[in-house]
DNA sequence: GTCTAAATCGAGCGAACGCTCGAAAATAGG
DNA sequence: CCTATTTTCGAGCGTTCGCTCGATTTAGAC
């Protein structure tokens, strides 16, 4: 379905780690992974109750147990650690999205539902780290601004692409709105940037992608009768 | 459609003050009226440049040419200026949408399409505050936080109730997802979060109520079919 | 033109910010 | 157990923050 092994904090930790080394001044990685994994965790749990610029270094060295002094170990500015978390969570999304099971490949409808469905469970697995690239890429450097738009248009490229195979394959209503790529993307994010509205009502993980598959593929579908196609 | 006139800035900063009048020290209504204009336009104009916590009030008083402690003669925290701004738009909101013209009042499906076709102009009209509370309200103290999710919620409520008439009435499908109602809502903000996306693409306001338009009426007419009703 | 009340100004306050650096503690090989 | 290296520490640096307040300018009635 999804694997959740290389998504653990560990696992994003040891990659943060690999993609970072020369800022990173701690030597040994099991040193340096096991407090990356206190330091984001606990910059993920501020960051997202009051935003992370407003999370002074003070607080993450607070609640991480980590000195002042020894944050600087693991980056050289307050900046770093916020691309160390934007990168990941980017780069884990086109490493997930790009690599479809064989069985869906090239099936446009099911490759389609198969889009959605991880989007959302990738989303669910790694929750805090989407709600911070969400609401903090808006309000940072050019650089790190560029970076989390350049990732959200890529995985809407996905879903345009499959959308247009399926027009090509037939098995899509001509007609659909080129507009429905760019539409799929806010409703996956509503699943993580409103998450403790759908935690309120109880509304599971399946009950939401079952919705989101309905609403969007019944608009690729066309009107529902067989379309007026086979010329 | 949609009456603009009472959405300039300056009808806005005009109930502002109302809203503010024992906080704002400057007697003279329009002094006060003109000089908030001025700030607000330069708050807003910031604030979406680089975010409100990142904003001081040595950048606003600069931006809008009032100096430091002329700023506290209309507000007597940073935060209150927030809130001015924040209750505006639920404010705004609040009174557009409740008001539906009487030929849709009684029509599910018209009184559906016209909140769709009202919200999306109504945020095209007040682009700048929409995107303020959008990216603000995240961050922010827990009552401002309250003020926006419950604004949301209303708005939810709005098309909920439409639609659940629709499905007494019999001209929707009752087999419509419960999650519908929530839905609209992040199709409704793409289209002022992600507004200079879709200025790219050079789709039109038209082009973007009608897309939206399509796909929500499409989910509560059910299979598209003739409905399997009439008992 | 004069006077009074309203409106505006900006230098300055204490606090908190991101960040540094020399000292102290922990680790591991011989 | 000693020593060399790595890791951790936190007081302190310069800067900037939100905010205040006495001085100054402006507006309007007579």
């Amino acid at each position: 379905m999804l694997d959740t092994e290389s998504l653990t904090t560990d696992a994003l930790c040891r990659s943060i780690l690999k993609r970072h080394r020369e800022t990173i001044a701690v030597q040994k990685p099991d040193f340096a992974v096991r407090k990356l994994n206190v330091i984001i965790t606990a910059a993920l749990k501020i960051s997202n109750r009051k935003g992370f610029h407003a999370m002074s270094l003070r607080d993450l060295a607070e609640e991480s147990g980590v000195s002042m002094g020894g944050l600087y170990a693991y980056f050289d500015s307050k900046t770093t650690l916020l691309r160390m978390i934007l990168g990941e969570v980017s780069s884990v999304v086109e490493q997930v999205l790009s690599d479809p099971p064989p069985e869906v490949a090239g099936d446009p409808l099911n490759h389609l539902k198969w889009l959605i469905a991880t989007h959302v469970r990738l989303t669910e697995a790694m929750l805090p780290w989407f709600s911070f690239a969400f609401i903090e890429a808006k309000n940072f450097p050019p650089l790190e601004r560029r970076m989390a738009v350049d990732s959200e248009e890529r995985t809407e490229q996905y879903f345009a692409e499959v959308i247009n195979s399926g027009i090509k394959n037939g098995c899509f209503d001509p007609d659909t709105s080129p507009l429905i790529a760019a539409l799929v993307k806010p409703l996956l994010q509503d699943w993580y940037v409103k998450r403790a509205k759908y935690r309120r009502r109880k509304v599971t993980v399946e009950a939401y992608i079952e919705a989101v598959v309905r609403l969007i593929t019944s608009a690729c579908l066309g009107s529902g009768v067989v379309p007026h196609r086979v010329v």
